[in-house]
Formats: C-alpha cells, sequence, structure tokens
DNA sequence: CGTTAAGTTGAAGGCGCTCAACCGACGTGG
DNA sequence: CCACGTCGGTTGAGCGCCTTCAACTTAACG
C-alpha cells in the first residue's frame, strides 16, 4: 500500500502506466519512523524530496513563547519539495509510525520529464498552497465549533482522495493537542468543541479513528467547500463523472458517497 | 519604476543583463487599476500570470457570514502564476491603485529557459509558502498586539527587498480594515492595537505611509526572525555581507540598515 | 456641501484562555 | 506483577482578550 502517491496524482491527471511505474520506483532511502520522530532532522532540505509512503506528519513550529504552531498535515502521498534554501524555521515531526522516503532531487527533475507528471505536481503543490490559504480563511472566519468541523471535513476529503476513506470513517492518528495546535486555539477549548460536535452526532472520534456521521450537516455547520482541493479538474472532467453530472458548478462535486 | 520584480529576484540568485532585460521585456497586457478593482475579474488564472508593477494587491476570500479573510498581499514585483485549476476559492482586489501585468503562460515557460531566473522563480514561490505558513504561525501563537507588530515587519522588510523602503519609511496603502482582515481580528480592536504600537512610539502610521520607529523594539515583540522571507541565501551568502559577518545565524540577518 | 469611507471611542458581553486537578491508558522498570 | 511516570483526555473555575453593536468624528471627493 505504498501507492498513494499515484493515487493521488492520478486523480488529477491521466498518468500512463510508464509514469505509474516510474512513480513506484523512485529512489531514495525509505526508513521507518514512530510518532513523534523528526524525519528531517540531520537532512539537507535542499537536496532532497520528502514523501511520506504511509502514515501521518506535520510540518510545525514551536514559537519562542513555547506555543506549537502546526502549519500542515502531511499524509500518505503527500510531499515536501526540495526548498531552495535551508531553513524555513519549521520544522516536521511524524504524528503517527510512518513510513518515510527520501528522493533526491535528481529523481524528481527526471521524473518531470514526463509532462504529465510534471503537470500532476505542479497541480499537487498548487492543492498545497490552496489548503493553506483556506487554512487561513479556516482561522480567520471561523469560530472554534466550525473550523474544526471545517477541519475534518478537509481531513476525510484528503484520506478519500487516496482511497483511505473506508465509506464514512478512516484513521485519524492526530492528538487533541495536534489538532489545537492546527487550529489556533487551546486544547481544553478543542475540546469541548469535539464533545458538541459528538453530543451532535456528527462525528465520531476514537482509538485514532474519525467516523463521520452526517456528513451534510457537518459540511453545513462548516462551511465546507471541497473545491479548494479540487478532486475534480475543471478543465478536464473526469469523463466518469462528468457524464452523470449537468454542467457548472456541480462539476466539482465529489463522487463518491462516503454518506 | 517598473523593475521591483528584477529587484526582487536579484536578492537571490545572481542575474545576467540578459536575464534582466527578458524580465523587462515580458509581454502582455499592462493595465491600470483603482483601489477596489478586481484585475482578475474575467480573465482566465489558468493562462496567464499576473505581475504586480506598481500598486499593492491582495487575495482574499468573502465568506457566507460576511466576513473578508486576506490570505496574501502583492506588492510591486510579486506574482501569481498561473495555476492548474481555474477557481481556488479566491478573489483578487487591488488596495492601491496601481498597475498590473498579465503575462501569457508561453512566456513564463519560455522565461524559465534561463537556468537562474528558472531557479529565482522558484525561489520566490518558495519565500511565498513560507511566509503564508508563518502567517498561520503569526496568528496562531501571538496576541493582538504582537501580531500586528509582526505584519508591519514583514511587510517593512518586503519593502526594502524592493528597494522600496527608504530608511525606516515606505507606503502602507492599508487600511485599518485590511489590516485586521488580514490579520484574524475586528478592526475595532487592531485600532487598539494599533494605538498601542502608537502610544510607545514603536511605529507611526498615517497618510498611507509607516514609519518605524524602534526597529529593534518593534522586531522584539514581534518576535520577528525574517529568515523566512531569505533575504541572504544561506547556501549562495551575499559576498558584500557575507565578509562582514561571523559565521553561523547571523548569516541570515540583513545587511542594510533602517533604523 | 452632501455623501461615503475610514478611523475612533464607548459599552456590554461572550468566546476562548489559563491554571489546575483528576482520570484512564499505557509502557517501563523495580 | 505491581508501582510508577507519562501522556492524552476531561472537567471546573475565573477571567481577560476580543467581538459586536453603535454612535460619532474626520477625511476625501464630487
Amino acid at each position: 500500500m505504498r501507492q498513494a502517491l499515484v493515487r493521488k496524482l492520478a486523480r488529477w491527471i491521466a498518468l500512463t502506466d510508464e509514469d505509474r511505474r516510474s512513480l513506484g520506483a523512485l529512489p531514495g532511502r525509505i526508513q521507518g519512523f514512530m510518532r513523534g520522530d523528526r524525519p528531517l532532522a540531520g537532512v539537507d532540505p535542499t537536496a532532497c524530496t520528502l514523501l511520506m509512503l504511509e502514515g501521518w506528519a506535520a510540518e510545525y513550529k514551536d514559537t519562542p513563547s513555547g506555543r506549537r504552531v502546526i502549519v500542515e498535515y502531511l499524509l500518505p502521498g503527500d510531499f515536501r519539495l526540495s526548498s531552495p534554501h535551508r531553513d524555513r524555521g519549521l520544522d516536521m515531526m511524524m504524528l503517527s509510525q510512518g513510513i518515510v522516503q527520501m528522493v533526491p532531487q535528481e529523481a524528481i527533475r527526471t521524473l518531470q520529464q514526463s509532462d504529465a507528471i510534471r503537470r500532476a505536481l505542479e497541480w499537487a503543490e498548487s492543492v498545497r498552497s490552496a489548503t493553506q490559504a483556506e487554512w487561513l480563511v479556516n482561522i480567520g472566519a471561523r469560530k472554534a465549533y466550525a473550523r474544526l468541523a471545517h477541519l475534518l471535513c478537509e481531513l476525510a476529503e484528503r484520506m478519500n482522495s487516496i482511497d483511505m476513506l473506508d465509506g464514512n470513517i478512516c484513521e485519524l492518528p492526530l492528538t487533541q493537542i495536534d489538532l489545537a495546535a492546527s487550529l489556533a486555539m487551546s486544547n481544553v477549548h478543542l475540546n469541548l468543541a469535539l464533545q458538541r460536535l459528538r453530543a451532535a452526532k456528527l462525528v465520531d472520534i476514537s482509538a485514532r479513528r474519525l467516523i463521520i456521521l452526517k456528513r451534510t450537516e457537518l459540511e453545513a455547520i462548516a462551511g465546507f467547500d471541497d473545491s479548494y482541493l479540487l478532486r475534480w479538474p475543471t478543465a478536464l472532467p473526469d469523463r466518469r463523472r462528468h457524464s452523470e453530472l449537468p454542467p457548472g458548478q456541480a462539476e466539482r462535486r465529489r463522487a463518491g458517497s462516503w454518506h
């Protein structure tokens, strides 16, 4: 099950078998980590791209005041391209046990000789950027309750895009501390917001699993619009789906139903 | 004064005269706008890159609840690459009168045939991403007062990087409403935070101008570290500066003093 | 001079924070 | 095997930062 990257990219751009092969045969050291490990420790981020094969990680910053802020979650198939500069003031930490591959920079360049892969990677980066913008909107515009709901919608949808959402249930290795650190709120208050969601029977979180009980209502209170995650390119609508849908906004909606 | 892009890129990567020429001779319609105009209205964002020549703009989202959130400021020399997808749920608005160029996608590809320019553009995008992460940290970790101070430090520094910071003073066409919308706080409270900064004689904002009165103290209360803006690549330290500095962290610090 | 947008000030209240204690699960080591 | 420490989760109390609403002033502009 290390094909999350292929599954993710194939959502946006049609990939040939050759493309899939080269994506599956990337060079670079593959290493397992435990929660709390920092896979970038001692690594030169200008030389290689970090690719999540299994498990979750977070990009975060610890401020001098002792507060931790998570700015991004990395799920299986997500990657962090080598950055031109060495240090952006951020660090990365595993949130669950998982497997990470450090792909050398040259291999990425080689990969991009396939036009489809190059465009798919651009697309992925574009979605990443849009997601960060959406986080700013989420924190800036919504109250704690809706904010949490929105994040859960996003995570479920991202898991869905790599076929790791089973109906309406998926893994969620995050602690409440993690969730609070990514939502700009205290863990105490996050706990209360979570209990409200539970009490409303919208979601159920336990044993590192997330169950979406009422998807429509959850998205409604979250004000969630998955267009920024771009499951279905508007320019190149997926034929499986397009044929069943009226033109316009609906093109952006998801296909799979997870109740 | 339409060379902000060149000045910005040249901070990171050495550009040949040929590079500078092609950057200065980009094709694409050049158009003036007034505050409030939406330069992307009616434009296909998958087909062209928006380049700010003069003035400021903002990328923002209006939520159904009526709240506006600004997720990014665009200063002269900043650009928004054509995105693979059509709509990310964000819109763009001029914050001052200014001049914008819409560069066709092909021209960007041509431009990237110069290795230096390609790397410089990558660098710029990397800084853009790091800046958005820093905004999340800013909003998530700091209280209103420090948050505002941090934003002002960033904006002054960005203006400095395109030679538009004159000593310790630069243009600041933002209204308090704009500032509040980018800092996840109400305009009323922003006004109070601003008055505190003024009362402490750290900054002076009036008549669309920002004056940094006590830079060191301002950065201190903001917890500001300009490394994410990457004035001086650590991998390729600027020789003008490097020779005067001890090795290590200090390499990252700025050269110019703006008191 | 009338209108509109931006800035300022005040009052009231709530959302969310801090601090703190406690519980339960889990892993480790005595 | 049990004691213990640690971590994550839960609950309560108190309070303060920040929001909302509102009125008013000031500035810009036709």
